[in-house]
DNA sequence: TTATATATTGACTTAAAGACTATATATAAT
DNA sequence: ATTATATATAGTCTTTAAGTCAATATATAA
């Protein structure tokens, strides 16, 4: 580096600029009793006080290296899970989403197995069937927020295997495909439905099969939820 | 709004909080000779000063709206173009791209037709082959933006019309083949690209044919580039 | 008039999804 | 034990859009 470029370096201070805030929020998606939920937040502080809101905030510049730690962080807050599938959705940027001027925030979504969240009862925290959450008034723009995160999660739904993200270890395929029923909010034929799971082998048959019901059904689990998994077409619209 | 809210608001101050940068970068891309180009700035401001980078800057929170807006802005200042084709990416964060501290920065990509552009002789900015760009050492994480965007327009190329937003007015099959095989970096069959093209109706023949070469080819023009135009089935692999 | 290159179309094949039917196997009722 | 019933699972035909290959059409140039 330059000398020129240190003394520029030194002499410059970032409060001396007009700079937007900077925030992180997140739609966590879970399954629930057969229905696709999303946790949002009772805000105890201002602004937006006493609405509810999707989970988020401020960068915490000390303890994160980059924006995906930030949203592990308040991800493992509210839910105590460190690794549950989390991918970014999109910025939404503009003058008026925050009475406290120009606001940036970057929208994540987690997809994540209910049966593993430890913070089951957060005093400030809840989970909502998304179809109630969505008839909410949320804080700030957060119900376009919200519908932007489904947006993704459905259409990635439709080309990906990422909804095994919400299946608890073992599963059957009929349950997998209820899961991928909810989100997309419609019936699939189920011949169809098994060959492309079993074909793309993205499952592992664990032949300790077996489970509810009448005649038991084979147990697997997931191959690991990838983002760059694409069948090699989409569902049928 | 309640008067504790209004309080609040009273006595905030952005400048009481550490916040991260925010900047808008941009991947512009047109085709130029055959060979996919990509808008270079020469950076004569600190920091990084010398090097080459994308365009982009700081959102004015004066002038800006939105995001959208900001890279609408430096687009323009750039091509003299108001309305090319635009679609943010993804949004990268961290302690470490930038020596000035936390920076977070929206990044988009756009598609243009070269001959529209008006400003091609400004004397900081050049337009390099992407893989000539794609060897210099950019400015901060540029690369890695770069090879974002870039990755991110051949992603969509093979499920979307999007490069048509690349099209002079008026153009033929052929030549929109060559374009989408440009960004695939492949052959395309001839058959099946034009059945693809006619049977989803995203271009219109303008009757009036014609042009150079040894049989005279249609000219068509498109149909308008949509976001959320799918080809039922992408292209193979 | 013929050669040549590029444009354009016809028609067969392939792959993966949809539709429908048949079979298998568990539990519950008789 | 036998039968009824529900769910799991497999077989197979159809459909659709893409891939393949070959034939035809129409400019320009020799």
């Amino acid at each position: 580096m330059s000398s020129d470029e240190n003394k520029y370096l030194k002499s410059y201070n970032i409060k001396d600029y007009d700079i937007p805030l900077a925030t992180v929020d997140m739609s966590i998606f879970s399954i629930i009793d057969g229905t696709l939920n999303v946790l949002l937040i009772h805000r105890d502080t201002h602004p937006e006080k006493g609405k509810l809101s999707l989970p988020g905030g401020f960068i915490n510049l000390k303890e994160d290296q980059n924006l995906d730690e930030t949203a592990h962080r308040k991800l493992f807050e509210k839910t105590g899970l460190k690794s549950p599938y989390l991918e970014q959705v999109e910025t939404t940027g503009n003058a008026t989403r925050d009475p406290r001027g120009w606001s940036v925030t970057i929208l994540y979504f987690a997809l994540l197995d209910f049966g593993k969240v430890k913070e089951k009862a957060l005093k400030d925290s809840k989970w909502f069937p998304v179809n109630k959450a969505k008839k909410e008034k949320l804080a700030f723009d957060h119900n376009e927020l919200l519908e932007k995160a489904f947006d993704r999660l459905k259409s990635r739904t439709s080309y990906t295997a990422l909804p095994m993200a919400l299946m608890p270890n073992l599963f059957t395929l009929t349950e997998l495909q209820t899961v991928f029923e909810i989100i997309l909010e419609k019936k699939l034929p189920i011949k169809s439905f098994r060959r492309r799971i079993l074909t793309a082998e993205v499952v592992i048959p664990t032949g300790e099969s077996k489970l509810s019901g009448k005649r038991n059904a084979q147990l697997f689990k997931s191959k690991g939820v990838s983002k760059d998994f694409y069948f090699q077409r989409p569902l049928q619209v």
